[in-house]
RNA sequence: GCAGACGUAGCUCAGUUGGUUAGAGCGUCGGAUUGUGGCUCCGAAGGUCGUUGGUUCAACUCCAACCGUCUGUACCA
């Protein structure tokens, strides 16, 4: 006996990644290719670069030479440079952008779907490679372009089957945030670490409420299990200050949702104004603060002179995000309904996509301004809510009708597949069965388990008579709960027919012409009862 | 990264104060049934008890380290 087996490889996938299923690939291309028409109708072009690049072109996260693939994976070229996988679409594009820039025409306007990678802890439904949808104008100085990019997100939701209401692109300037933070003494260079700090507590607002966003900027937070988050540091006064200005937000953000869920309401330009007016006191007059209030202010009226006030773009200074390399406005998708996971809790979805003007990073090759706007979509988590919201259409790619084998002859085997390339040839997806014939039960078990609607079956006795048994498979399985005992369940071969050779094709035609019409039925019951 | 909980068959889990041959359900495969899926019945395969080391006459059980999973937190371009 075999007391020392060999020992077997062990197959693992490596954590974070996963292996995609037919049906969620279909689901993807469906969703990408709905994407794409939007992007294409506001006249973008599609661009694609590699998954991998030089690590120095990714931005700032190389420099770290002790632990080269902390949040990057890195590989070393056979020339010893370093290269990593891509963690965004945005700073290849600036590479692509810069290396070509005699070529390209400005503005440049492009989307590109693709996988990124990012080496970090996973958890549920956070993954190590996951793919964006980006779409950027390049060389586009003005915040209509920006204002563009919010409508063209807002489009997208739509074309996805979101309606309008349930969900709200919000919109804010970094030149705010960072007007607001100056105005209370922490401007300059020496003050940027503290600067991060603030944001990322205002970030937080979310899940910690205000209380935990006030202990963040001042001493620190513990957390449940002990662990102790130090925090900005900051005196009474600016804290006070701070909270005042979250709270107008937090406010601003909950009125704008409630007009994003009540489409129509004539009077959100009235409302902006005021929220705009408003964020002038938390910063200092003429300075760039100021600079992004008017942005907001401006963005505002484009948005609402093309009706796109109207539920799906709004103002929100509460908007926190893109802590690097955003330099005015930045804006991201938000889902306004409930999203049950898979435990059949509620979880806060928060964001789907969201993006923002980033003027500084092609310039970091060129030395020359080209300043750039655009967003991401993060498609595989926003295909998780869709499947929430039942948006996401089914797998309607029905099985191939199945041509058992009943005699292995080569003879026999030959007329088999002449009939299952007649089929093809009309356009019907088909199979023979390739496994080991002699079990001809199997066959059967094979087609009902891959979801058959059809198997189609001549033995000796068809043959010499000219005719095949096309058997309903779903139909069958529907039978089959009304007989009890085997024996009167394989000896009246259930939802069978006969039909001469010549007709195959016709027949399965209008068999499975019949089963969905009873799936499209059965779908609208179910839809009804809803 | 930090803190905590948990690792027994492909999956979900039992397993007595440390005691001799580690079990169940589901799933898989085979048979009842050489030409008919489901149901039912019979049978089989499948385990270095996460890994390594330690304590002990004896470890799935106790201890330590490591690995992995989950939860919270940090980071998230």
């Amino acid at each position: 006996m075999a007391k020392n087996k060999p020992s077997k490889l062990k197959a693992r996938l490596p954590r974070g990644f996963v292996d995609r299923s037919a049906a969620d690939i279909r689901a993807t291309e469906a969703m990408l290719a709905k994407i794409r028409e939007v992007y294409e109708r506001y006249g973008f072009d599609p661009v694609e670069t590699p998954a991998f690049e030089y690590t120095d072109c990714l931005g700032k996260f190389l420099p770290d030479t002790d632990r080269p693939n902390a949040g990057v994976f890195s590989v070393q070229d056979d020339d010893e440079q370093w290269m990593s996988l891509r963690y965004d679409l945005t700073a290849p594009l600036a590479r692509h952008v810069a290396e070509n820039i005699n070529e390209i025409q400005l503005p440049f306007r492009s989307y590109r779907a693709g996988w990124v990678f990012r080496n970090e802890k996973p958890g549920p439904g956070r993954f190590r490679q996951f793919m964006q949808f980006d779409a950027d104008s390049v060389g586009a100085p003005g915040v209509q372009a920006d204002a563009e990019m919010c409508m063209m997100m807002a489009d997208t939701m739509e074309a996805l089957g979101i309606p309008r209401g349930s969900y709200v692109i919000r919109v804010n300037n970094r030149k705010v945030l960072d007007g607001v933070m100056e105005a209370i003494g922490l401007g300059g260079e020496e003050n940027a670490e503290r600067r991060l700090t603030v944001l990322r507590a205002i970030d937080k607002l979310d899940k910690f409420g205000i209380e935990g966003v006030e202990q963040l900027l001042g001493e620190g937070r513990k957390d449940e299990s002990g662990d102790f988050t130090k925090g900005a540091g900051l005196s009474d006064e600016q804290i006070e200050r701070i909270v005042a200005f979250v709270i107008q937000s937090l406010k601003i953000s909950q009125l704008a949702k409630t007009y994003a869920r009540n489409t129509g309401y004539s009077g959100n330009p009235k409302l902006v104004s005021a929220a705009i007016g408003e964020l002038s006191n938390y910063v200092l007059p003429q300075s760039s603060g100021a600079e992004g209030v008017d942005e907001l202010e401006t963005i505002a009226e484009l948005v609402s002179a093309a009706d796109y006030d109207n539920g799906r773009v709004a103002i929100d200074p509460s908007v926190v995000r893109g802590l690097e390399y955003y330099t005015g406005p930045v804006y991201e998708a938000e889902l306004l309904f409930d999203v049950t996971n898979e435990k059949g809790e509620v979880v806060q979805f928060g964001s789907v996509g969201g993006g923002g003007r980033y003027d500084g990073l092609v310039k970091r090759f060129t030395g020359r301004d080209v300043p750039a706007t655009g967003f991401s979509i993060g498609v595989s988590r926003l295909m998780t809510a869709l499947k929430n919201l039942k948006k996401l259409q089914a797998d309607e790619v029905v099985a191939p009708v199945l041509v058992t084998v009943m005699d292995g002859d080569t003879a026999s085997l030959a007329r088999y597949q002449k009939m299952t390339q007649e089929l093809r040839a009309a356009g019907i997806r088909a199979e023979m069965y390739q496994g080991n014939w002699k079990k001809f039960g199997n066959q059967l078990k094979y087609a009902d388990r891959r979801g058959c609607p059809l198997a189609i079956i001549q033995g000796g006795d068809e043959r010499a008579e000219g005719t095949v048994q096309i058997k309903d498979l779903i139909e069958g399985a529907r039978l089959a709960g009304e007989i009890e005992d085997n024996v009167t369940w394989r000896e009246s071969r259930p939802a069978q027919v006969s039909c001469p050779e010549a007709d195959i094709v016709a027949t399965v035609r209008r068999m499975l012409a019949e089963q969905a019409e009873d799936r499209a039925r059965q779908d609208g019951e179910a839809g009804a009862s809803q």
